[in-house]
DNA sequence: GTTAATTACTTTGCATGCAAAATACATTAA
DNA sequence: TTAATGTATTTTGCATGCAAAGTAATTAAC
């Protein structure tokens, strides 16, 4: 009764928690067929909608971090999915590239999402698409406001 | 076009990906202040709905992964937030249970859920209430699918 | 054209999430 | 009682997510 607020049933960061790690896990099976993790994955699938991109362009499509994308890069170019070479133009950045092996595999992966699909059949079509549209709305507000501001003053409040 | 199933912006997966990395992100600010980090946070309101719970109750309640809880519930020990005891009818569990310190801190938290709730401004209460309906509808399949048959012979399909 | 900023990455250190193996205690079957 | 099982927790090893510091190359400023 007392501090409801803070009950974890009333905590939407909870639900998106559950749900973030369950369909991880979901993936893990098949996933793991193809020798990949789940971001090596979501890397995989933006390289299959467009190939030779700047590790930049990679990372703000897939929003993984910078830091991990390195180390995450490394082992899949060690397992020779794709390439990583410098842009002649501009020798800041790499170009990451998909290698035979990575784009054969996107053959493999087109049953994936109708596996994941099966694993939540309480949810209708009409549903699924408007968890996805309230989603985007609130990745979008998340988004502004974890790079607005990074330290404001508290108001007078406190 | 092709392969449109995979492309990155049809998936439910990343969606929830950047919404739990986000909504993650935008409790730092508030959490860095009490010194605790998120799933740290979960295990607090976990115990202030109710204290003097078995790790595996607060596992349970919480979903956080066993293995990572014995480390966060060793930290949390550390910080003198709570402390673990064993139950002496039943020497293999151990009870938790809050101190002080970690009593005191449901004070300072309360602000925290209405602090979040300011960062997705483009929801409205219905449609929060909305995404978490759906979201529960996911999670209890979820829980389902990835506890039944671990490994299933594929289907004729392949 | 040299210096100060900026940009693109990489590295490092800490905190999980997760699967699998190891421990310790409890319960059951024989 | 003993052996076989089952349950609760911890440990280990690998893969991120993230903040912060470090590097290298480009651009802006003067």
């Amino acid at each position: 009764m007392k501090h409801s607020q803070l009950a974890l049933d009333n905590q939407l960061c909870h639900r998106l928690y559950r749900a973030s790690n369950g369909i991880a896990r979901a993936y893990r099976h098949s996933l793991t067929e193809l020798d990949v993790t789940y971001p090596q994955y979501v890397v995989m699938m933006a390289l299959w909608e467009k190939d030779h991109i700047s590790i930049n362009e990679l990372i703000a499509k897939t929003a993984i971090d910078g830091g991990a994308m390195t180390q995450i890069l490394k082992k899949m170019s060690d397992k020779a999915l794709l390439c990583i070479t410098k842009d002649p133009h501009d020798k800041r950045k790499r170009v990451v590239a998909l290698l035979e092996k990575g784009e054969a595999m996107q053959a493999q992966a087109q049953c994936i999402p109708s596996q994941i699909r099966c694993r939540f059949p309480s949810l209708d079509e009409a549903q699924v698409l408007q968890l996805i549209e309230l989603l985007d709305l609130l990745n979008e507000d998340l988004v502004v406001s974890n790079s607005d501001e990074p330290e404001r003053p508290p108001t007078s409040q406190g």
